[in-house]
DNA sequence: GACAAGTTATTGCATACGCAACTAATATGT
DNA sequence: ACATATTAGTTGCGTATGCAATAACTTGTC
């Protein structure tokens, strides 16, 4: 008897689990590519940028670390790491919260804005070859809304 | 002087910046929330299943190192690690390759196929919610072939 | 106003992963 | 044929991250 198999008919192949595998995978590839080339022209690892560009849409210019640790989808513990090493790079900047002590705003640097610049420009420029030459506007659009539709709201 | 700012016109809401991120986020909350069910109905990872899931599809019904590295977007070392540890468990094993010695053949076990067809079972149920629920078939469809596209060949 | 219960952030610990260096085997070019 | 280049896999090392426990604070209830 031999121990190993290869047979089930098991639906490895069904539609819904070729779907999300797909989507890990197009993750997996895309944020590995745009990441690496960030990092060679900007020096800036991919979820710094994250970061950094989550603390610019934010209304008030700052987010405290709870609603960046969901923004970001990461936990909060490792957001506390992750702003760590961002603030000690001087791209952003811990203030105490005016109304609960308890809360950190965590707020972007001028710093942290020119990096962003400078990292959005080049970012633009991958996403040119890595996108937009491969879906049209239209096409992303309609990406846009399907993502919106999965992702839900949890 | 202040030492923060968030003004900046940069593009940080343009339309393909904004694509990309939510592809990111949206692969980030759905592989949590999928991971972490997995883990709890069938104490398997995500890692492991999706190892599994490449090595049922292949052709031969196993695959070289390299190949597996490739088809789940780790790194080789990364690869080796993730290997040993699911070897260690008994749902694959490492054969020689007959025609080139330097290669190594993963194969799934007759165990790592039950995991498998108990996970996949487990995992429908999951995509029921999380997936089928939110898009139609023919928006599945739509987004499997948008997704085809971005990822690329590479 | 005091106490219980919930929320916010940080820390210790464990782990998974990538990179670069290495070894072994194979392919290529002259 | 032999030297060189290429490829396959593993290992050491560094690091980023999640989980659970903890401390500080707030909120609701009586």
């Amino acid at each position: 008897m031999t121990t190993t198999a290869h047979t089930g008919a098991c639906p490895s192949g069904d539609e819904r689990v070729m779907l999300v595998g797909l989507l890990f995978e197009t993750n997996a590839r895309l944020s590995r590519a745009l990441g690496a080339e960030l990092e060679e022209s900007c020096d800036l690892p991919l979820p710094w940028f994250d970061v950094l560009l989550q603390l610019r849409r934010a209304d008030e210019g700052h987010l405290t670390m709870s609603q960046l640790a969901d923004a970001t989808v990461h936990s909060t513990g490792g957001t506390t790491r992750l702003i760590d090493r961002i603030e000690a790079a001087g791209l952003v900047a811990r203030q105490s919260c005016p109304t609960d002590r308890r809360a950190v705003h965590v707020a972007i640097t001028v710093q942290g804005n020119e990096k962003l610049n400078e990292a959005l420009e080049a970012h633009l420029v991958h996403l040119e070859c890595r996108v937009a030459d491969r879906l049209t506007k239209s096409e992303r659009a309609t990406l846009t809304e399907l993502l919106t539709k999965l992702k839900g709201d949890d």
